[in-house]
DNA sequence: CATTTCGATACGAATTTCGAATATTTTAGT
DNA sequence: ACTAAAATATTCGAAATTCGTATCGAAATG
C-alpha cells in the first residue's frame, strides 16, 4: 500500500461531480459500517484521510449525515401513531399532496403506491393530540385530498427498514 | 478526571440487571452518536474501556446493534417494494401472524393496526422476483391470512423515522 | 470445594484521529 | 488570460483511541 498517490487519482474526482459524488461514495461506506474508520475510507477512495475527515464533520455539521446506532428492541419502541392512506383529490397528483406534506416533520413516511390509495403515511408522536390536530390542519384543512383512510397503529412487531442492507453476513 | 475506579462502581451494576441495563447504556449513547469512543463511553458510565468494546463487537456480532449513517437524501432512495394490508383469518390473532412474518428478512416494518386492516407490513428487497415469491409463499401458502391488498411502492418520498429524534439542535 | 467458564480489566503496541501549517484547486474579478 | 481570493485537499507530528492478549474475579458446575 501506500501508493503515493496516482497522478490521476483525483482527476478522476475533479472531472466528475465537483464533490457530490465522493461525498456520496463516502455515505455509501458509512452506510455500510457507521464506524468505518476515516483512513480505511481515504484508502479506498484514493483520497487523504484529512478530506475524509472534513467531509464527514462537514456533513455532520450541517445535518446531511447522521451516524446513530440502532438495535432490534429500540426500533420496536418507537411508537407509530398512524399509517393513513390517503386518496388525491381530482386534479392534484400524488407528487404535490408529498410534497406538501413532506415538511411536517410528524410525518416520516410517504410513499407513492398503486392499489387502493395513492399515498401511504405514517404519523409519529409523542403527545396525544398530535393525530387530532394533523387530521384536522393537514388533511381535512386542504382540498387536494379526496379521502383519507386512518388506521391508528396498535403495536409495532416490526421496525427496522435500515437494517434490510447488508442483512447477510 | 482518570477516576482510578470507584470501590462500588460495578456493584451499581451488578445489583442490578446483570448485564442487559449496560447494553442499553450503551446503545443509547450510541444512538445519540454512532462514533463515540469506547473510552469516553466507558468513562461515563464508569468501566473499562474493553468491557465497550467486547459488549459493543458482541451486539454487533449477534445483530443486535447496527452503526449506521443515515442522510436525508439518501433515505429517499430506498425502495420500498410495496406496503400490504393484511387481514387475518377468523380464529388467529395479528400478533400470531406478525411473530410469522417477523422472520423473513425482507419485511422492515409490521404494524398492528386498527381500520380496514389488521396487519400493515413493508417488503423491500432487490430483485424483482421477491414480491412474487413472498405472496406466493407468505401469504398464499399460508391459511392464517384472509385478504392482502398489495399496494405497490411507485416511488419514496420520504423515510425517516429514525431522523425524528434529536431532530433539534 | 475444586474446577470450569464467562466476562471485566489492565497494559503495551498498533492504529487512528486531531490540530494546524502548507499546497493545490476553484472561483471571481478585472 | 491573468491574478487575487477563497475554498479544499494534503501533509505530518502529537494526542487519543483501538486492538491484541494476558490476567484477574466472580459466578456456575460438578
Amino acid at each position: 500500500m501506500s501508493v503515493k498517490k496516482q497522478p490521476n487519482a483525483r482527476a478522476a474526482q475533479s472531472i466528475r461531480s465537483p464533490k457530490d459524488d465522493l461525498n456520496q461514495q463516502i455515505i455509501r461506506l458509512l452506510q455500510q459500517d457507521g464506524r468505518m474508520a476515516f483512513s480505511e475510507i481515504a484508502q479506498q477512495l484514493d483520497v487523504s484521510e484529512g478530506t475524509i475527515r472534513n467531509r464527514v464533520s462537514g456533513l455532520r455539521d450541517n445535518n446531511m449525515l447522521r451516524i446513530v446506532a440502532m438495535s432490534d428492541p429500540v426500533a420496536t419502541e418507537y411508537t407509530t401513531d398512524a399509517m393513513i392512506g390517503l386518496n388525491v383529490a381530482t386534479g392534484v397528483t400524488p407528487r404535490q399532496v408529498a410534497e406538501r406534506l413532506e415538511r411536517n416533520p410528524r410525518v416520516v413516511f410517504i410513499l407513492w403506491v398503486a392499489g387502493r390509495y395513492d399515498l401511504i403515511i405514517e404519523l409519529v408522536s409523542d403527545d396525544s393530540d398530535a393525530l387530532k390536530d394533523f387530521l384536522e390542519h393537514e388533511i381535512h384543512g386542504s382540498n387536494d385530498i379526496a379521502k383519507a383512510d386512518v388506521m391508528p397503529g396498535l403495536k409495532n412487531f416490526k421496525n427496522q427498514f435500515l437494517l434490510k442492507q447488508g442483512a447477510k453476513e
